[in-house]
DNA sequence: TCCATATTTAGCTAAACGTCTAATTATATC
DNA sequence: GATATAATTAGACGTTTAGCTAAATATGGA
């Protein structure tokens, strides 16, 4: 049940490229940084979000934390955007979902 | 080419609801801001979101505007999302994407 | 134990966002 | 033209967010 954090978490331009980033394998938060003109403790707060919204894992290895992409809410996304769009199914009653 | 807004015109969940009304046709402002304990402007705004990602179309007949729902952009949405979570081809290099 | 490295947490600021009320525009009817 | 209805635009307000610097935490090595 993806819910809304999720939407905002990929809402943002920054995190998508982080997720594009670990799409080729894991890597530590130092390594995604290089990727980007932003200071650490602002990368920080991005892995916080994705972690939070279940898109990412984090593993720890002496000094540093390893990222990887979690893929099992990629389904749930897809669900609800197809449904959205109407190529999903149609539903009875308009649930409503997760309006707040 | 799905660019920032689109995903942040999703991100919310009223937004979001008003696509899945949509889905089941057309409405006016009116008829959806039914399903809304929110003002008429504040549903106006959402309307702007929408239809400036191209998400929703519009059309006048008489004091009353018709929204509909835009699917041009479904596909496109989808393949981003797709290559966020490797399900589509791999990149040989991380573009980047809309950063900004 | 002390120092360096990797990363996060704490606290701040400016911009963006969602909401509201009041005013405006557009159309229809009398 | 005057009035009613549908919806938007304008402007204000509180909250959230993305960025920063400084400080704290965690690990590894001399």
């Amino acid at each position: 049940m993806p819910s809304d954090n999720v939407f905002k978490a990929i809402s943002d331009p920054t995190r998508r490229k982080i997720l594009r980033l670990l799409n080729g394998g894991e890597m530590t938060a130092g390594q995604i940084a290089e990727h980007f003109e932003i200071s650490a403790p602002s990368m920080s707060h991005h892995f916080g979000v994705l972690k939070n919204a279940d898109l990412i894992d984090v593993r720890r290895s002496g000094q540093q934390l390893f990222y990887s992409i979690n893929t099992t809410v990629f389904e749930d996304v897809m669900t609800v955007l197809m449904e959205l769009f109407g190529t999903g199914k149609e539903p009875d009653t308009i649930s409503g979902g997760d309006t707040k």
